[in-house]
DNA sequence: TGTACATCAGTGAACGCGCGTTCACTGATGTAC
DNA sequence: TGTACATCAGTGAACGCGCGTTCACTGATGTAC
């Protein structure tokens, strides 16, 4: 019955995820939170050790449930080559910058996130893992000079820059304008 | 005496900006901010509406005085062409990002300067214009075929997203990097 | 089968704190006559 | 020159609120004998 033992934890855990896409990590109150639940806030601290280690746990559910997302949405796109591969994924990483801004918010820029970015548990982020392998891919298949970090980094700028910029409703999301961009940092021409 | 008139007032802001830049924009205290400077926080609303109003204010002396420092930055590294003057600005900012991180974040982030971004104030924000006037620049010496709107939102995302992924530690700033990216983007050789 | 005991999720009240904002009042300064 | 008045930055106390965290206690459940 391990399911079931810790029932209330993923409660609250699942639910501050909904409370997060909805308004916000920055507004997330326990108080709130455990009452939304019928319960109460003493009662929170028999599964967390405090409001930080629920961040961190959700960080780690959440980029979880995005690298999954993501796979599947490059798989159902079957693009035939490793640089359609990266700019579907490209895509998928815009879409969810515009439409769950507060999640993505949440697992780019939270601090509690962000401290277990710089740790050793990087692969906490398969998402990131992912992008690496498709780079190297790319790199291999098209005999790229540039190396596998020097790339991530410039795609990588590159993506998270235009969804912010979209985000911000500076851009609107053109689904060429990705393509080019990434092409030309790539330095293949797009078959 | 124009100049003396708003005194107080003027020293509010510049306290505020020194303390935005230590600790960080969320953690503005109204109580402390007077504090410091032995006042109350009933004398705040003798000259601000509320702290909203202080935000937008500050964003607005800081947009200034970030669009100046960036035009000296560019003019004391004497590029020789339209493209060198481009990689010198996203140098700049990448510089920014990394150096004072908490003013960029309050400057791109905060949402009392969301709101301004996307107002009819646009002018607010110099620096932008001037990155708009330089990739025309660019455009018309190397003759580009891409809009500037497209070319800019290119360059601006991949500089922007640059500074993020230094700014949390996941990249460090490589001179090359900024300069084959850019270069890559607005497609033409580095002369 | 029945009893004693341990476990532990959940309670509910309190602690101590900081926050933005309001408001009647003070007192120095400048203006009008 | 002297007096009455208006202006207005600054005071200080209060309002009403929400926050994360702690802790002695409850009561249902499972276990051991």
């Amino acid at each position: 019955m391990a399911g079931k033992k810790n029932h209330t934890k993923d409660e609250i855990v699942s639910l501050a995820i909904r409370q997060i896409k909805e308004t916000g990590y920055q507004s997330i109150s326990l108080r709130r939170l455990l009452g939304d639940l019928h319960l109460t806030t003493g009662s929170f601290y028999k599964h967390f050790d405090n409001k930080n280690d629920l961040f961190t746990t959700i960080s780690i559910t959440l980029s979880s449930q995005l690298s999954q997302h993501a796979r599947q949405f490059v798989l159902d796109a079957k693009p035939s080559t490793p640089l359609a591969s990266l700019i579907v994924l490209g895509e998928f990483m815009i879409t969810q910058f515009q439409e769950q801004s507060n999640l993505t918010e949440f697992l780019f820029y939270n601090p509690s996130v962000l401290a277990v970015y710089q740790s050793d548990q990087k692969d906490q982020f398969p998402l990131l893992n992912d992008v690496q392998a498709l780079i190297q891919n790319i790199k291999v298949t098209y005999h790229i000079s540039d190396s596998v970090d020097n790339l991530f980094i410039k795609v990588w700028s590159f993506i998270q820059g235009y969804g912010i910029l979209i985000q911000n409703g500076v851009a609107k999301y053109d689904h060429k304008l990705l393509t080019n961009a990434a092409t030309e940092l790539i330095g293949v021409e797009h078959p």
